[in-house]
DNA sequence: AGCATTGCTTGCAACGCTCCAAGCCACCGA
DNA sequence: TCGGTGGCTTGGAGCGTTGCAAGCAATGCT
């Protein structure tokens, strides 16, 4: 192929191998009805010209792209990053394509997104973590295409999580377990359903050992902290006169960062706070971060999720309702030690 | 618009605003040729059929799709991760949709990544980090669409990056500011373009100093540290007779790991040991890490790159020659200090 | 020899859109 | 009355594929 040329068509390999475009195309697509003798002359005129289908026209006959889309809020916590990426890598092993927009939470960022993709005809899409304004994007979405949330949940399609209200109730009792009497929990001013279920768990199993967890709305690392709509400082609540000693972040990126702010304070951790995260990233495990955290299987939300959308895309139904869950599990390391 | 009904075409709203696809497509485009009162009934059908234009369509007409492929190394590492999320944000914000894929620097996901996007005809590719076969690539590419590398570099496109050999020249100075002696490399066994350049620069300001720092291949967390091919151990390298001092990381990826293996060996840092990694991540300035490291302005290395990338795709050559430079500072944190 | 069958190959109509040339219909001036 | 003009609308070809129905030799069967 000439540097710089115009990408060669079907008809163009079809001229040159001297057959008609039907036949490059049965080639192409791997039909068994065409001669050997002229299916190595088509391949010959392929490998010439350099020739590679054009997707856009064979999705526009199709009338669907072989192409997934992938919605994720931030690439800068490293969970959704890494999800991300295993979601991408997943649909490439079955042949898809990977559509991607990162919105931040933005709901316009959203709104735009489903668009795009909608627009391209993807096969189907995969959310990772939950949307501003699911309402909205639902009726967008309009059941034309296949819908899965990973890591999140909403009633009008399929999705995979884990149990998080579990994953709450497991990180309260080990608290307790402890000895911690002074519990709060930290997340964001606007929770989603899955910080929500986080925090369920986390209430219930409290309650059934007779405590009450302060709830702590924070956004780091900008916002101050604030209980009730009240802004708190840290110091008064980790140094004063009744400190918090167990906190449980709604996920490892705001653990790391309320570390930080012991750190900071000066208040150790685990000896004087315990603090425990959620998902289990990565650095969660390095000895300077060290977090107990309650582990995500992302390599089975992920599989799972992406099984479901094919199975959609396919016709079939997978999974029995439209919520799976997958197992979770606390993983105790050293950010958690009794109160002093 | 029904639910799950097929999506309505450019020639449904015609027909239901009773004008021609002709004018259907002009009022979409926003063309001004239109009557006010027949774009107004276009409108209504437009909204009452929740019709949206079909990209694929548009894009097959074109020739091109409005999309831009990004390709990544590796969303694992939060460097690449948010310069990816950056660059989908910076093209979104030019009508550009975004084709991901992450590929671990694995030749082959490289090619099928670079040929997906070509079959799906985007505009043009924004690669993030160094290629394993850059040579293959660029002939699988062949000038059919514009390419942009961003923080990293290559002969035969636009590219973006900060400047490498100075960085490494500021680790080695600083290190000796500080009275380090004993200095060493950490590089990835098959070291990229960039940490050659960070070597080079490094080894060159240490020369300048009559000094010779060891240079060490390793992989975290899984292989073993080498030198010249030869497994050395980190407990002798760090803790033997004459232990090395100062370690330039050629990322901050691996000079978290590093610090973890310190930790692990009862290696302080910086009082024993002295790290210095290069990207300055988020993580970086979190207490518990307090990494020296280099800083590379990430929102300026993609918005060249993306504007160099538009350019190409107007048709303009934008920047003077192929390869921009942005600055680049140390940014001294509580990693490094005097030798013991 | 006549006819069906087998084994290929081909023509053609889509898919949903854009773009250009051409058409239509007042309305105006001569 | 007629040609011209301007404002708006339309027909139709074509983008690169696919998939189906039809074509067409050569072979097999009776």
């Amino acid at each position: 192929m000439e540097r710089g040329s115009r990408p060669a068509t079907l008809t163009d390999v079809a001229q040159s191998a001297g057959v008609s475009p039907s036949t490059v195309s049965n080639v192409v697509r791997g039909s068994d009805v065409v001669a050997a003798r002229t299916r190595r002359r088509v391949l010959t005129a392929i490998a010439e010209l350099g020739y590679r289908p054009n997707a856009l026209a064979r999705h526009l006959l199709r009338g669907r792209a072989t192409t997934v889309g992938i919605i994720a809020r931030d690439l800068r916590n490293p969970f959704f990053a890494e999800m991300a990426s295993l979601v991408e890598r997943e649909v490439a092993g079955f042949g898809f394509g990977a559509m991607f927009c990162a919105t931040d939470g933005d709901p316009d960022r959203e709104e735009q997104a489903v668009e795009l993709m909608l627009d391209h005809r993807v096969t189907g899409l995969v959310i990772v973590s939950f949307l501003s304004r699911p309402a909205l994007i639902a009726t967008k979405i309009n059941d034309q295409i296949p819908v899965v949330f990973v890591a999140a949940e909403e009633p009008w399609a399929d999705s995979v999580t884990v149990d998080e209200h579990r994953g709450g109730e497991m990180v309260a009792r080990h608290l307790i377990e402890l000895g911690h009497r002074r519990l709060a929990f930290v997340g964001p001013q606007a929770p989603d359903r899955a910080d929500a279920r986080r925090l369920e768990g986390f209430l219930r199993a409290a309650a059934d050992a007779g405590l009450q967890p302060t709830v702590i709305a924070w956004d780091p690392p900008d916002g101050p902290p604030s209980v009730g709509g009240v802004v708190v400082e840290w110091p008064t609540i980790l140094k004063g006169n009744e400190p918090l000693t167990g906190i449980f972040a709604a996920n490892d990126f705001a653990a790391i960062d309320l570390l930080d702010v012991a750190d900071t304070l000066g208040v150790r951790v685990p000896e004087a706070l315990s603090v425990v995260g959620f998902d289990d990233v990565d650095m969660a495990r390095l000895r300077r971060i060290n977090l107990t955290t309650v582990s995500q299987p992302r390599g089975a939300l992920v599989r799972l999720g992406v099984g479901a959308l094919l199975g959609r895309i396919e016709g079939r139904i997978t999974g029995g309702p439209h919520v799976t869950m997958a197992s979770v599990g606390l993983t105790v390391r050293g950010s958690t030690a009794p109160p002093p």
